[in-house]
DNA sequence: TATAAAGCCTATAGGATTACTAGAGAATAA
DNA sequence: TTATTCTCTAGTAATCCTATAGGCTTTATA
């Protein structure tokens, strides 16, 4: 049930930025330095985050990246499926990319319905969770 | 987020032995054959899971697994962490096996603040539901 | 007591994934 | 034109996952 580093990272830096947001641009190796992440490892993640709309950037001197949308309308659970994939724990629950688990008779799979309560319950907190509800809860 | 196969086939085969409480011992390739596991991979997960008390059993002809404790003092928890580890997405949230994730204040970390509520939903509903809930909610 | 049936235990191997590293290229501002 | 910043692709070492292999021990029974 592990979160990777490219999710947290992801996340510790979609934080960082939306922090800074009307002030001045996130510079990667300022983000990088802050928040204790190799440049050229962040610099990949924040890249998939830029060619999925949650980022923009603007490259060269004053340059950097800057929400691709409202801190409101970015949840946790975005990020992650973007970074990790599906939120699910087993494929056969998952809403975004479900696939069967060839139990006989899923409707009545007991493993599946207890995960489908886990993932429901992931789900319910970090898509419901967004960036500005985080940056607010910390300030 | 993701539960591993380990822990999948663990967990339906305890839940497959679970069910036949009461009348037989199961044995590992009949588990294998219904629920379509490896033999030899299942023969490693039912191992630790003895080792570690949830199962108990016989060897020889006329032999094979049962539970080492009633079905209703085995939860899905459990299995998971002996077979997976920790239930939580980052270790700083971890009841079981908390480690510092270094950041300068982890009381006002935003990203562990919502993960500390990812964990307790998962370890609400994985430690609150046991072998003979789910055995019960399928029959 | 021999034999077959079951579990016990350790080693290992191939493939996938993770977490990075490297380096060249393109856009932008001063 | 130069320095600065992001862009993009490839590669790599280590680890983890999912098995597979094979010999050993215990037990029941013919």
């Amino acid at each position: 049930m592990k979160l990777s580093k490219r999710s947290e990272y992801g996340i510790r830096a979609l934080i960082n930025i939306a922090s800074r947001e009307g002030t001045e641009m996130a510079r990667i190796k300022d983000i990088a330095a802050e928040e204790k992440i190799s440049v050229k490892f962040l610099e990949q993640i924040l890249l998939t985050l830029k060619n999925t709309g949650l980022l923009q950037s603007k490259p060269g001197r004053g340059g950097g990246y800057y929400l691709g949308k409202s801190a409101e309308d970015i949840s946790l659970g975005q990020i992650i499926r973007i970074l990790d994939g599906p939120l699910a724990p087993i494929r056969c629950v998952s809403e975004t990319a479900y696939e069967p688990c060839g139990c006989p008779d899923e409707e009545n799979c007991g493993l599946r319905l207890v995960m489908l309560d886990v993932r429901n319950a992931i789900a319910g907190i970090l898509d419901n969770t967004t960036l500005a509800d985080v940056v607010r809860r910390v300030n």
